[in-house]
RNA sequence: GAGGGAGUAGCGAAGUGGUCAAACGCGCGGGACUCAAAAUCCCGUCUCUUCUGAGUUCGGGGGUUCGAAUCCUCCCUCCCUCACCA
């Protein structure tokens, strides 16, 4: 830890209270001007506060914005809180509190730190998706799609925390356990609400490559919505059509069973009297276990005592329910090829089921062949390579009218269902006559109740005055729908929102959106990729199908921040107590110290761990600028000063439009040490002060002001530079000449000259004017280039040419 | 198992075909200032050196090229994500 004698923090006051008061950060729609939307991902507001992920997160944002300001756009930069969801309720059940007054609380908080950072935050626009006057948009939501069918229920299975008496999200339950008590848990059945994203599959999938997001990202996307091209084969059980998909349709001669998943709803229609009893005992086996903890058990399964038929030749090939098919995708059936598949190999081992070879290569006696080959054993197809096969086979199939070419996704339909009180409750009214009857849109919102009882399950169903609703439909008596929706619908649309946020007749004017938005650059972290990501550009494809926006992707250009770790590397925890807090930080050695630390040691994309010596490199630059400041006097640019200050600008502005911000500092820090060797011209103060105004926007604006100037540094006019011409074209044969002549000189002085060997690189040769090169010389020229290899002695040392500095040899 | 990313000086980290022994920061060494220290500033920090250069480097091997840290290929190591998706 470093003394900082400096004192930032009058500084800092001053300029975020005179930006609060002018207003200068909020906007309007102003059709002259370009628009830009910067846009950091939704924090949830905790009791905690801010820690240096959202500062860093924060920081990487707000640079951004400030020179998009300075470079005269309109930036719209919102800010706003996911407030609804589970750690307020967590935080209510533990201590007592009213999830509304915990997250009230927080966002308070969270504010009076946001504020302290001096973020261009727009605060007319804040948004708490708390508040019914937000997620009754949530509702209006879900009603447009109840209405086209995308909003629908089915019975699914959920994660059960008997203890908790609750459903635990995948990311609670993980190792089988209860992420808050560590009860197992258990698999429970419920109807409940389901959003039809896989309706947008497609397009979700294809439309990943044209985003300027980081390909780790994009390739998670992709991965997750998991598009792939297949046949879908009808197999014949007891006399009925049964669909199976595979993507290997080349190895149907080589089937020997087949595997209907254990999950599967019409597994019963296909288990005879006689292994009813044995599929039972499977079945009530795999119950006590998770999903998860299915996918590390050794493959199992029991003979249902049906026998399928192969299409493709008539064999009659027993049918088990096995533990390793996924019951919801393809069509919860597979054919089991053991001799191409490890799957179907390992059960085929188990349980002494024929391996039957159908691709040439080898199989171990651990591994099945899964590589390409060609067919054998397949009657008229023998011979053919493996992927040729593919479709011919597909075809012979088609023709018999017995397959047809599909595709399948991974990705499911999105479960919105939460059985917990913190979050936007679903329109819906349960009636005996009438069934799930959407709420009218004119008796929205559909409020949470504020009084309630926690810690004995669902305090919405305990509550029986809330739950009476007459039905809209018949106006009988019905009851509300208890489940609350997932808190990732709220975070699917709020950037639209930020665009007319006090909006109460609609959830926005479709004419400020289309102003405003896409969002041009959205940050966040990494750990985002596939849900939330997924789900607003969903949201998306679904309100421009509704006609109300004209866009269909939410964040053509995405930036995930690295994480900061501990000065060992460690993950910051409270529990290790090696939590940095940022706010202490920022009092110890300045807010712009601290915005200057966090984008300097590594592009911000990587992350770094975060270092006190680090910080103190910092603290010595904003010192030296303060110093400089107050010290230095008016001169004269050098022409030096000049060139280099063009140079600077040129690439800093490049720097900050790729966010690039380590590389700024480095500059910015070469120009301070080079206007400390030698005077400048305000002028050249000035410009420094501009282009260093995002990272250091406090001291910048007291240097900006001290200097005489009037206004706001913050909204001056970014500094144009001149391309730095690429001379060395223009001027190449000078360049040579000069630089052979001394090296002559040099030369001359040791040893008579005679001749000149001068070696090019070879896409000089042609620019060049030999001519005119060798009039400039008494002795005899020869000019090579690099790449005439049989030429006169082009040793090693030859290759040392480099552009503008040839290669020289005397004799 | 599938996919993505990374390996550069003591450390962090730039550099993505030529001007690279490699910016910048930290650390370390020396010096200035000081009675002294802290802070600050200057110089140095791969090896050798007649201080002007020379040599060996960018995980390892092979290749392309006049020229490779940078392109291709194989291998090794590490990190992250999804993992029974038929």
């Amino acid at each position: 830890m470093v003394d900082n004698p400096m004192d930032f923090s009058k500084i800092e006051k001053k300029w975020q209270k005179r930006w609060e008061e002018k207003k200068i950060f909020e906007v309007k729609e102003d059709s002259k001007k370009k628009k830009y939307y910067v846009l950091e991902m939704f924090a949830y507001p905790s009791a905690t506060g801010i820690h240096m992920g959202h500062s860093f997160n924060y920081t990487i944002g707000d640079i951004f914005a400030r020179f998009k300001i300075m470079n005269g756009f309109n930036v719209l930069h919102p800010v706003g809180y996911d407030a609804l969801g589970l750690p307020a309720e967590n935080a209510a059940i533990k201590d007592g509190t009213h999830p509304e007054e915990y997250t009230n609380k927080s966002i308070q908080n969270f504010m009076k730190q946001q504020k302290g950072l001096g973020l261009t935050y727009d605060w007319t626009r804040l948004i708490n998706t708390a508040n019914p006057d937000y997620y009754k948009w949530d509702q209006w939501i879900f009603l447009k799609m109840f209405e086209k069918g995308l909003a629908y229920q089915k019975t699914s299975a959920v994660n059960w925390c008997p203890s908790c008496a609750t459903v635990l999200a995948n990311e609670q339950a993980q190792d089988g356990t209860c992420d808050r008590c560590d009860s197992p848990v258990e698999i429970k059945h419920l109807k409940q609400w389901f959003l039809k994203i896989t309706d947008y599959a497609d397009e979700l999938y294809e439309e990943v490559d044209k985003l300027d997001w980081p390909d780790k990202t994009k390739a998670m996307q992709k991965n997750w919505i998991g598009k792939s091209h297949g046949t879908e084969i009808d197999f014949e059980i007891n006399g009925e059509k049964w669909p199976i998909f595979t993507t290997r349709p080349d190895t149907i001669f080589g089937v020997t069973f087949m595997v209907v998943s254990a999950q599967h709803t019409k597994l019963m229609e296909l288990v005879t009297k006689e292994q009813k009893k044995d599929v039972e005992k499977f079945l009530k086996k795999l119950g006590s276990v998770s999903e998860k903890e299915q996918a590390d058990m050794e493959k199992e399964g029991v003979f249902t005592g049906s026998y399928a038929t192969n299409p493709a030749n008539g064999a009659k090939v027993p049918v088990c329910a096995g533990n390793f098919v996924v019951a919801d995708y393809g069509a919860g059936m597979v054919m089991a090829v053991p001799a191409h598949d490890q799957r179907d190999f390992e059960f085929a081992k188990k349980y002494g089921i024929e391996i039957k070879q159908v691709i040439s290569g080898k199989i171990s006696p651990t591994r099945a062949w899964t590589d390409s080959g060609k067919l054998i054993n397949s009657k008229e197809f023998d011979g053919l390579e493996n992927e040729k096969a593919k479709a011919k086979i597909t075809d012979w199939l088609i023709k018999k009218k017995i397959a047809k070419r599909v595709v399948n996704f991974r990705l499911r339909d999105w479960g919105i269902s939460r059985q917990r009180y913190w979050g936007t409750p679903i329109p819906i009214i349960y009636c005996d006559k009438c069934g799930a009857v959407a709420v009218p849109e004119k008796d929205l919102p559909v409020e949470l109740p504020k009084k309630v009882k926690f810690g004995e399950g669902n305090p919405l169903e305990t509550n029986k005055d809330w739950i009476k609703a007459k039905c809209p439909n018949c106006g009988g008596m019905g009851r509300r729908e208890t489940d609350t929706m997932d808190t990732f619908v709220n975070s699917s649309w709020y950037f639209l929102r930020f665009c007319d946020p006090h909006n109460d007749k609609a959830i926005f004017d479709p004419k400020k959106v289309s102003y405003w938005c896409p969002v041009d650059l959205y940050i966040g972290g990494a750990e985002h990729a596939c849900m939330h990501l997924i789900y607003h550009r969903f949201y998306t494809k679904f309100l421009a199908d509704l006609g109300l926006i004209k866009f269909r992707e939410p964040t053509p250009r995405v930036f995930h921040q690295g994480m900061i770790n501990d000065e060992k590397g460690e993950k910051m925890s409270k529990s290790k107590g090696n939590v940095v807090e940022p706010l202490e930080t920022m009092a110890t050695y300045g807010v712009d110290t601290t915005r200057h630390f966090l984008v300097s040691v590594a592009s911000p994309d990587k992350g770094f761990n975060w270092s006190y010596n680090g910080i103190a490199g910092s603290l010595r630059f904003t010192r030296r600028v303060m110093e400089y400041f107050s010290n230095a006097k008016d001169g004269k640019d050098s022409p030096e000063i000049i060139s280099k200050l063009n140079q600077i600008i040129k690439s800093v502005t490049e720097d900050y439009e790729t966010l690039q911000y380590r590389k700024a500092t480095i500059e910015l820090k070469e120009l301070l040490d080079l206007m400390d060797k030698s005077p400048v011209s305000k002028d050249t103060k000035e410009k420094f002060l501009k282009i260093l105004s995002p990272i250091c926007p406090h001291i910048t604006e007291e240097l900006w002001e001290k200097m005489g100037n009037k206004g706001f540094l913050s909204l001056e006019k970014w500094p144009d530079y001149k391309e730095v011409k690429q001379k060395e074209k223009a001027n190449i044969d000078e360049n040579i000449i000069g630089y052979v002549s001394e090296i002559l000189k040099k030369v001359e002085q040791k040893q008579e000259v005679k001749k000149i060997f001068i070696y090019v690189v070879p896409f000089e040769l042609p620019l060049i004017k030999q001519d005119k090169i060798k009039k400039a010389f008494k002795q005899e020229v020869k000019i090579f280039s690099l790449s005439d290899k049989n030429k006169y002695d082009p040793s090693e040392r030859a290759s040392r040419a480099v552009p503008g500095k040839p290669a020289v040899y005397f004799e």
